[in-house]
DNA sequence: CCATTCCCACCTAGGTGGAAACCT
DNA sequence: AGGTTTCCACCTAGGTGGGAATGG
């Protein structure tokens, strides 16, 4: 009944410290704006999530503990029905929303993983990251929240992805688990990621959100080294029996000592001057084709390059049904459709041409991205919880592809968590409001268009691991729609100072405006607009020094 | 008769050597993919220019120079009219596609601006770069090619925009003239603009085209200085009296010495270990709306991003005549419009519902991309001239906003050129295939499109100033099309040992293939994929080392 | 009147998962 | 049969000039 899915272990996300010994004064400061932008405040379709909650925290840490337990022993005995077993990880209590320092003498460097709480939502699931020859990007990207730097010292920020184990993994559908398919037939070799922006002094890094969204995965071995630049090769897959390998990231910050050196294809430098940091909830398994729906569904749920398979296959049935009787609909289904319905909101707003089309246009506009939205938000029930949540988005799509995949195990990396923190984020204000999204789906709940959910789904949602997190109130600040998010008011938020400054660069001054859908004001600057990015970045989004004012989903793991 | 605009002077591109002392080996290798990645390749709609040609190359450069002459006049006695007159340019001989170091020590340090046939097609024409709040890109943008410096020293790459004169211009449109509008009521702050990038190698700098593509020109003067991150403020525009200011660029290659700082808001230091390079072709007159209808022409043809408004008011009248009778056209219509033009068929390629939509919807189509399109590409004659291209440019458009600008003066800074390096690009195998866009226009002109030139147009065409263009063929690789330009094969122009890498990584591996647009390929890894453009970079578009096998519209000029 | 600002349609560039094709 | 690749529709993000609106 309780379908257990192989836990995938934590696995920590690493900083190290490596200074640039003196780089006069010269900041990179214009470079930041580069791709990798330290910024973001992006995809945290990611902050938008839902477990930051109040009174669950602590839990959620737990959950992800035992989770991390539970594969190591998977690993070691390589059995395909073992998984479910419960194993204490190799971590003393690694809360899954910290950051733990490894390897470095102990300061008070801090590192904490912004938008932990979609990254928790996917690894209750069983993360999955896809991977291709091209390089993918990773969904939930990797964006830390550096301090307790020396603001005058140079640094390097780095990032690498480490194998769980040395297993290749399965999922079997029919059964929803994770299977030991074997172990690997080749190790991975080292791949250390540098942030683009590097080096730069603490205070840069301090300043605002170091984000790896532009990292990519590729299974392209490419004639080595060197040249996947700005992509780590997470599993060798070198062998079409291989295809995916359990891998685990981690997070660096280095200072830059003299004679020192970091280079792409060789192990971060250990010892003092280079701390990591490993983040549990960050494991994933690479594939080149989702395995596990649940996690498809939630990736397109937050990911707004997806948006285009939102609600496919959902309510389909139910906007078909109105586009039936539409001549009759049309006045209160357009007002309830495109004005309710955030997303279509934003393509009224910026293209009043829409609603000046063609029934026929109309009709497509409403099918395509409506089919199996949740419904409208700001209504319904806040209550809903982890489980029931996830209850949507595991709706049973018979076109499911290829299906098999792998769980990925610890590696101890000493994390050492200060559940306080956690406290601590989850006091902040954004507590307040309850996630639009997840209204939503409460509606859905409702009978809007849901779909008949499976009773093997169901039990799917019944494992060991998410429990933890049931029961946790999702929160998120009032603007933070479809995964996106910031700060209640970009000016309380913001260091008052340059806000002005980053409105008025920004395009079209929309940034202080009403934007109706709430993502023109968190895209900005942060995806690939590079250079823009730094002109509010941390200022807008982040939360430099405090965590008290910042974004909904940051969760901050004192190490002090 | 001959129409005459006030010449602008040339403004040299300057580079200053500034090294970082020792950073180790640690290269920002990964940032490159920055935003203004080193890379490019891009927006050479640049490249695809058509002045690389043959026997022409050495006049250009004459014309260019005195060109430059004429402008110091100009601004100095403020006569409006005088501006046709030809003066010696303080610069020797100052060829307009060579880079002249200024102020360091010789070595043998090399720039070589980018597409800078297209800079003088904008030159001839009086280059105005556009001015908003929120910052607005230069077209044709600035870019490098760096040789000769120690591949094992730290350098800071800085471009800077100095006003040539003190003088505020206005453009009279009646007269399609340049006159002084009195002096610029405050002094331009000095401004650096460091590539972001920097510090880097000389062999990283070496190793690619170095490109200012984000940087952006804003009037908006935000709270002083830092914030523009990666904007310059080109012109104080304090007072809406002063709507533009001509301005030159520096391009600075700068050593790093310890203790010395490169600020964005402090002039660049001088002295040994700092060049200055200057580009006579880059100087601009920064407006708020574009005053001579060729330059928004030239604009519009060359830049990817205008693509919506190629031949917007040109053929427009013909296509409106077949979308009159359209029930009968529609077979065949399709087959001409969206098959044959281009820019169509790259919606055809990527939108098959674009073929299958309402009769409606597909005029629309028709009408809005369409009209003024030339025609189809791969036809008509190869030998138009550069004249006779701007003939066609310069149609008269009756919805002309306001028309009013400026003209620039010359910055001495003692340009040198070596006209034999002109010649070794001019023999680039490049120089063998005819430009598609050229074929386009040829074929308008021969009337399937094409609007009534009006005399006064037509005596625009015939000032000074281009004769020394006139008469060169225009040549391209075969992959360029719509301004984008790389090498005829990738593989063997790029360094074979990466190029496999690059290709595999790419998007979809069009980029090997035969892309139906022919955007596709050179677009990637180039504008804002920042990371991406690391991967092939020079090693896909570049030409290190050696200059004959490169890009079709780069101009070298020695200084050894 | 004229320079500037703002909004817009129309592009480029590229990220996403689905599904068919491909390969083994 | 199953993993992988390729191509596709559909998005986000943002650059471009036109043209109306704005403001002196």
């Amino acid at each position: 009944m309780a379908e257990k899915r192989r836990s995938p272990c934590a696995l920590s996300v690493k900083a190290h410290a490596f200074s640039v010994e003196a780089l006069i004064g010269a900041e990179k400061r214009r470079r930041t704006a580069a791709e990798d932008a330290l910024s973001p405040g992006y995809e945290d379709g990611t902050d938008a999530s839902d477990l930051t909650g109040s009174p669950g925290g602590p839990r959620a840490d737990r959950a992800c503990t035992s989770d991390r337990g539970s594969e190591a022993e998977c690993a070691s005995d390589g059995s395909p029905e073992s998984e479910d077993a419960l194993l204490e990880s190799p971590q003393p209590a690694a809360a899954a929303l910290c950051a733990a320092p490894v390897g470095g003498t102990g300061e008070e460097t801090r590192v904490d993983l912004q938008g932990s709480d979609l990254w928790k939502r996917f690894h209750e699931i069983g993360t999955e990251m896809i991977i291709t020859k091209a390089g993918r990007r990773m969904f939930p990207a990797m964006r830390v929240k550096i301090t307790g730097l020396d603001p005058h010292q140079q640094y390097y920020i780095a990032m690498d992805i480490i194998p769980v184990d040395n297993k290749r993994y399965r999922y079997v559908y029919h059964s929803s688990k994770w299977m030991v398919a074997g172990n690997a037939d080749s190790p991975v070799p080292p791949r250390v990621y540098i942030h683009p922006d590097s080096p730069a002094s603490g205070e840069t890094w301090m300043r605002q959100v170091v984000s790896f969204d532009k990292l990519k995965l590729t299974n392209n071995e490419l004639d080595d080294q060197g040249h996947p630049e700005t992509i780590i090769c997470p599993s060798p897959l070198r062998s079409f029996f291989t295809p995916c390998t359990s891998t685990s990231r981690g997070f660096h910050v280095i200072r830059k000592e003299c004679g020192e050196e970091l280079s792409p294809v060789r192990a971060i430098p250990a010892g003092e001057g280079t701390r990591t940091f490993s983040f549990p909830e960050t494991v994933f398994t690479t594939v080149t084709a989702y395995q596990n729906q649940q996690i498809t569904r939630l990736k397109i749920d937050r990911n707004p390059f997806a948006k285009g398979f939102r609600d496919s296959g959902r309510n389909r049935m139910g906007l078909e049904a109105l586009v039936e009787s539409y001549a009759f609909w049309r006045p209160s289904l357009r007002t309830l459709t495109f004005e309710d319905i955030p997303g279509m909101a934003k393509q009224e707003s910026t293209n009043n041409e829409f609603y000046h089309n063609t029934d026929k246009e109309t009709v497509f506009k409403l099918d395509q991205p409506c089919q199996g939205r949740y419904s409208v938000p700001n209504k319904g029930s806040q209550e809903l919880t982890e489980g029931s949540e996830r209850h949507l988005t595991s709706s049973p799509r018979p076109h499911a592809p290829h299906l098999s995949r792998f769980a990925p195990s610890a590696r101890p990396t000493t994390p050492a968590a200060d559940p306080r923190t956690l406290s601590i984020a989850l006091a902040t204000p954004q507590s307040r409001f309850p996630l639009p999204e997840v209204r939503q789906r409460t509606r859905a709940k409702e009978g809007f268009c849901s779909l008949p959910l499976p009773a093997s789904q169901l039990g799917y949602l019944s494992n060991p691991t998410p429990q933890g997190y049931a029961g946790l109130r999702l929160h998120t600040p009032p603007y933070s729609l479809y995964g996106y998010t910031f700060p209640p008011s970009p000016r309380l938020a913001a260091s008052p100072d340059k806000m002005a400054a980053a409105a008025t660069a920004n395009h079209q001054s929309a940034f202080l405006g009403s934007s109706p859908s709430g993502t023109l004001t968190d895209s900005l600057g942060v995806l690939s607009g590079g250079q823009q990015g730094l002109l509010f970045d941390s200022r807008t989004l982040g939360l430099a020094g405090s965590q008290a004012g910042g974004g909904a989903s940051q969760v901050t793991a004192h190490m002090g």
